[in-house]
DNA sequence: TCTGGGGTCCTAGGACCC
DNA sequence: TCTGGGGTCCTAGGACCC
């Protein structure tokens, strides 16, 4: 048996663990440059703000129904998930991290009977006592249908407090047909445009298409979606979440149509990206820079442009991968237009202790040390006290951030305090 | 009349997820 | 004024190999 554990409204769940004022209140919490809505409160739902809102046109609606609006705390949403997530250790060592809100996992040796209601019931209550983020338990025998009965749990909170388990083939086919297509784990916009059209209008109907049909017409992800929604199990746990590819991209606060701008932003995501390569003990062979214009700026001159770098070998020192970022945006880089949104991408991974020598070219072997003490030293002293010579000294950078929760558990100034 | 057969690797684009 | 960010996998087609 599989178990879906997913946190309820996450990021508005986590500002109200530490702000016991948001409870019962509607919240909604914003991306990054506080721009559109992407985590509302139950009570934020139902009074109709919804998924994605930007907040510039939602700003009156927000007030008039005294929506509590946040800027998002990634830190704090981060540390709260590894909590979370440890946690399910506790239940079984078999667990692939989905998102930072959810895991799959898997009961493998588990003798039956067992009573599966139960300990998702344990697990639930543990994790709210623990954490205090509530969250929902779907139980079943494949992942896709451990993924419905989740849609059940959170949808009949009154009648399932929370938890349901499919376990037999009655309620496997009762939750399918209650399953709206849209909704299926796997089936997005496009698929559901298509499969309406063949009157498919549930997880049940789709499962009652021929193997044939669905090979030709999609692929074999829609396939093995099918079996495991039929109850065999084809879609495996995957407990290594080793990164394939490594991203940092941002919109800026405004736009910029200068070069120095530019640059030192892409070596401030270059130097991210290597950041978090070291820390997952990788190294990269490809490096990709992307800039463009605001897209909603309809009337202004659009530009989208990206390049890619092969490296001679792989790596993740810093300074190699911010000056050939660096470089390949000066060379994509066009005069007159004011750019809104820069990105570094990371690709071909490798371990960092598994390199292939190149007989021509390779590191300077002082860089490894030499990031390590970055590293350490940015750990200790936090904020990025250690930054390259080409990145923002002075700090004039920043995210538009205006309605920010302090960082409760991960810096020590912020720490709550107990009257 | 009639022109083989079996592979690999890479890339761009498209679908999906949270 | 103002619209996020970070991932995964599959397929088709082209280039190349013997």
């Amino acid at each position: 048996m599989f178990a879906l554990v997913d946190c309820n409204n996450f990021y508005a769940s986590c500002e109200r663990v530490f702000n016991p004022n948001l409870q019962g209140q509607p919240v909604a919490i914003l991306s990054n440059n506080d721009g559109c809505v992407i985590s509302r409160s139950d009570e934020a739902k139902a009074i109709g703000l919804p998924m994605g809102a930007p907040i510039f046109k939602w700003e009156a609606f927000c007030k008039a129904n005294n929506i509590k609006v946040l800027s998002s705390n990634y830190p704090l949403y981060g540390d709260m998930s590894s909590r979370v997530m440890s946690i399910l250790e506790h239940f079984t060592p078999d667990i692939e991290v989905y998102s930072i809100d959810e895991s799959f996992i898997e009961f493998k040796a588990f003798k039956k009977p067992f009573d599966f209601e139960d300990y998702g019931n344990q697990i639930r209550t543990r994790i709210l006592k623990w954490t205090g983020i509530p969250t929902s338990v779907g139980i079943a025998p494949t992942k896709a249908l451990s993924k419905v009965a989740n849609k059940v749990a959170r949808k009949f909170p009154a009648r399932t407090k929370g938890v349901y388990v499919i376990d037999s083939e009655e309620k496997r086919i009762k939750a399918l047909k209650w399953i709206k297509i849209e909704d299926v784990w796997g089936i997005g916009m496009g698929l559901t445009k298509k499969l309406k059209r063949k009157n498919c209008k549930t997880a049940y109907d789709f499962t009652q298409l021929s193997n044939e049909w669905i090979r030709t017409h999609f692929s074999i992800i829609e396939l093995r979606l099918k079996r495991d929604l039929e109850g065999i199990p084809t879609l495996q746990l995957e407990e290594d979440k080793t990164k394939k590819a490594i991203a940092t991209t941002r919109s800026f606060e405004y736009t910029y149509s200068d070069i120095d701008n530019i640059k030192e932003r892409i070596s401030t995501f270059a130097t991210s990206c290597a950041e978090k390569l070291r820390k997952q003990k990788s190294s990269c062979h490809v490096i990709i820079v992307m800039l463009r214009s605001d897209r909603h700026k309809k009337d202004s001159p659009q530009h989208k442009v990206s390049t890619s770098v092969n490296l001679s070998y792989p790596t993740n020192s810093s300074l190699i991968i911010s000056n050939c970022a660096v470089n390949a945006v000066m060379s994509i880089f066009k005069e007159g237009i004011k750019y809104k949104r820069a990105g570094v991408i990371v690709m071909g991974l490798v371990p960092e202790d598994n390199v292939q020598l190149n007989l021509f070219d390779s590191e300077n072997p002082k860089h490894y040390p030499l990031m390590n003490s970055i590293d350490s030293l940015n750990k200790k002293y936090g904020d990025y006290k250690i930054k390259l010579g080409n990145q923002d000294l002075k700090r004039t950078w920043k995210m538009r951030q205006e309605r920010l929760s302090p960082r409760y558990t991960t810096n020590i100034k912020d720490i709550i305090v107990v009257k």
